[in-house]
DNA sequence: GAGGGATGTTAATGCTCACTAACAACAGTG
DNA sequence: CACTGTTGTTAGTGAGCATTAACATCCCTC
């Protein structure tokens, strides 16, 4: 039916097996979004970034809002995606939790630019595109919800959002912490303080 | 001397005490850079915000990046002033912990815009404002390691460090989970939260 | 080897915006 | 009431920047 490539039909020298021009463009674009913010970004700077100039991205993207859109919109599909997965595979609330902290941590520390951009230019998105972000998060944060309240089943779930939310602040905090411990010292280090926040969250903390 | 006036000798119509509109400026300045950012917002945003048209600022700044400088600053001095009072207030490392939570979350609290801005911007800054607020950031954060210390005399410094930052980011969450819970069941449940996760961070929390 | 699509390049274009100039109003002081 | 300093106002001015136009290449297909 079609001749078995993608949208460019590209080969042969092994500069573009597909969409590899795109790929680079979307890192450089967390990378420097994250650096610098949306704002301080030129696109000459993101041309410059992946060794073409700037108005070779129009070839790639609509414009900088599409690309910043983009990347928000795939990192938080990302995080709501794997997040339902953990869950799902899961034995109980326990297991799921501690997955679902794992899973986060891993994310934050593979990739802190990501991360820094995530909450930081949502104002710079289109209404579609933050809608579309919006909804995704909030589906994460309701997977975090949903294992809590079986874990505080005193806790209101307005205070249980909170208490994610808060998690999340701690969690996301690797980019203020750069280096100083080595990769499996801040897992473990951001495991057990997230762990101890989430669990601490009822007034009374033993059995009911 | 002098007439004991400040800068700006005037009075009788009470509409100017004493730089009351450079004050009303500086807190325009935080509310809307929290909201859109330092570079998206205009002089004239800034001026309309008071009353005034945009270039009425320069009577009052030298420019829109000082006054990104005063605010940050501003914000860094009070901490850290702040953190350096309650600690020495302090009857015992439990007890200047405590008063530390309590006093960043009142800040956070009352004042989740300059939390906001407050690092979310250091890259906005001149390179002399930059390095006024790190270090000020610095002596708070080592104020909470001071004390941190004494409870957690297994930990290495570096981990210590780590784990005030995680805090950090767990209590100036408050922005992300606006007007779910009271101000006091916000202000009990990050206490909690906080306090769990600083104790936290040793392997084998118990004695020795 | 001509045609065509994908991808780049350089040169506009037009808007936004920080900052400056030139001028006005006004209060307190001699 | 002239004098002066403070604070505003309305028009520039010039730089930066996203986007578009017009024009090259290159590769693949026929």
């Amino acid at each position: 039916m079609d001749a078995g490539q993608g949208p460019a039909g590209h080969r042969q020298t092994g500069q573009r097996p597909t969409g590899e021009r795109r790929t680079a463009i979307l890192g450089a674009a967390a990378r420097l979004f994250a650096a610098r913010g949306y704002r301080g970004v030129t696109i000459d700077d993101l041309g410059r970034a992946v060794g073409t100039t700037g108005p070779a991205l129009y070839r790639h993207f609509p414009g900088k809002e599409a690309l910043l859109g983009e990347v928000l919109v795939d990192i938080s599909d990302r995080l709501s995606r794997r997040g339902r997965e953990l869950v799902a595979g899961a034995g109980g609330p326990r297991d799921a939790l501690e997955a679902l902290l794992r899973g986060h941590i891993e994310f934050s520390l593979d990739e802190p630019d990501l991360i820094t951009v995530h909450d930081r230019e949502l104002g710079n998105l289109t209404e579609e595109d933050r809608s579309r972000v919006r909804r995704l998060q909030r589906g994460y944060v309701e997977e975090w919800v949903g294992v809590l309240t079986e874990l505080r089943p005193a806790s209101r779930p307005a205070a249980l959002r909170a208490s994610v939310h808060a998690a999340f602040g701690l969690l996301n905090s690797t980019p203020h912490s750069r280096g100083a411990l080595s990769r499996d010292e801040m897992a473990a280090l951001l495991l057990r303080m997230g762990s101890a926040a989430l669990l601490a969250g009822d007034p009374v903390p033993g059995p009911g």
